[in-house]
DNA sequence: CGCTATTGGTGAGGTGGCCTCACTATGAGG
DNA sequence: CCTCATAGTGAGGCCACCTCACCAATAGCG
């Protein structure tokens, strides 16, 4: 039974987390694909949309729709290709990275109170079982955004 | 930056965690939310549709759609609640309690399987700062399971 | 007992986020 | 030139959730 602990506890924290996450998104008018993309934005610089899309692990169609939306609110810029003028490249404004910032350290600072309950010790213990435990397939770090 | 990585591992593993899960639902056609309903169900027995959409945090309309998917699978009923002739209450047929077990059971493998590269003390260590992690059931910030 | 407000469930219809398909413009190869 | 592949997007669909309106039943009041 300690492996249906595990997971239901697994589940019940990672609901909280995700529930933190999305009421932090919230007043920023962002979506939670939004906040995904500016991240990678920000992690790997400028690209096209099809790499996007593959590192956001979407239909090209869906991170069209991503894009317009962080678009309209000035957070990133289209550009064309300078080598192929078929494809676009997408880069985030100074508002983008500053909005990145910004809601990367009310991330952190959700997680900073989440995790506080446990002692120093505890939280290097999980993060390492959870690296462990993520030996995803390669190329990225795929984290799943709240889907709504 | 320990909590950065604490936060962006969790969600990934949280997210192979879902896809694990969902792929194992998928032959019995039921969706996570019915899957939850059942638990639900089988742990606390009939109960009406609105204390269902309570537990499962949405709306009773929701619920409605929910019970109605597992009612065409044969795997719950819907009588009437002697006591007030306006409510329904919904319960295991044999066939859902036996799918349910079954759904857990495979759930537990699943977990079992993904969770066996780390050792018996790390699970014991998860699991304990899990619990010490999981919010308290019932009052805030309702959420949902993996989605979809 | 009528009268009214509330409640449980559901029909109707809306929305958002994801998808696939078809299309245009461009690029690569003969 | 022609042909096939590729990047992005318009069009449209689907699914799971929602809110609102509604009916039947209940609860409370005189």
């Amino acid at each position: 039974m300690a492996e249906e602990n595990l997971l239901d506890a697994f589940w019940a924290v990672a609901r909280a987390l995700r529930g933190r996450s999305r009421s932090m998104l919230q007043p920023w008018g962002i979506s939670p694909w939004q906040s995904r993309a500016l991240g990678e934005l920000g992690r790997h610089g400028p690209m096209r949309l099809g790499v996007l899309s593959e590192r956001l692990r979407i239909a090209a169609r869906s991170t069209t729709e991503v894009v317009d939306g962080l678009e309209a609110l000035g957070l990133v810029a289209r550009e064309p290709d300078p080598g192929d003028r078929r494809a676009t490249v997408v880069s985030l404004t100074p508002e983008g990275e500053q909005r990145r910032r910004d809601i990367r350290a009310a991330q952190l600072a959700e997680a900073d109170e989440y995790f506080s309950v446990l002692t120093p010790e505890e939280r290097e213990s999980l993060a390492l079982s959870l690296r462990k435990l993520r030996p995803e397939r390669g190329g990225g770090t795929g984290e799943a955004p709240p889907s709504g």
